[in-house]
DNA sequence: AATTTGACAGCGA
DNA sequence: GTCGCTGCCAAAT
């Protein structure tokens, strides 16, 4: 978040939003552009998000190689600098991949409603 | 100020 | 499953 704070500044704080959300993306879990949008709390934004993280500031701990659209596919062209690499954090990251090299959504996709608790029995 | 563009998503055919 | 069209909103020109 305090890393966040530049980049706010130079873009809109609607930004800011997103990249706070997808900081929380923890690691073998990914986030769709839309999922983020709707946690922002603008859920017909997801180019913006797409738009935000094309400035994907290189100083920010931001994991933006965690964020594929709705069907797991690695969008960016360049696919994180150079091509494959996108693939190659999250499988190292325990991300599933299915056969056409999308990411298996129903296993990795991330769930905002549920934190990292380990407690789970707990009524 | 107006138009085009873009790391998307949803719906219908 | 694919293909095309529409909605969306900030940035760039």
């Amino acid at each position: 978040m305090i890393e966040i704070m530049g980049v706010m500044k130079m873009s809109g704080l609607v930004f800011s939003v997103f990249y706070s959300i997808v900081q929380r993306i923890p690691a073998g879990k990914v986030a769709t552009y839309g999922q983020i949008a709707r946690l922002a709390g603008m859920p017909r934004s997801a180019r913006i998000v797409g738009y935000a993280l094309a400035s994907c500031p290189p100083e920010s701990n931001i994991p933006c190689h965690r964020v594929v659209d709705r069907l797991g596919r690695t969008k960016p062209a360049f696919d994180m600098y150079s091509p494959g690499t996108q693939r190659a954090m999250l499988k190292a990251e325990g991300v599933v991949f299915r056969s056409g090299g999308t990411v298996d959504m129903a296993l990795c996709q991330w769930n905002p409603e549920e934190p990292v608790s380990f407690q789970d029995s707990c009524p």
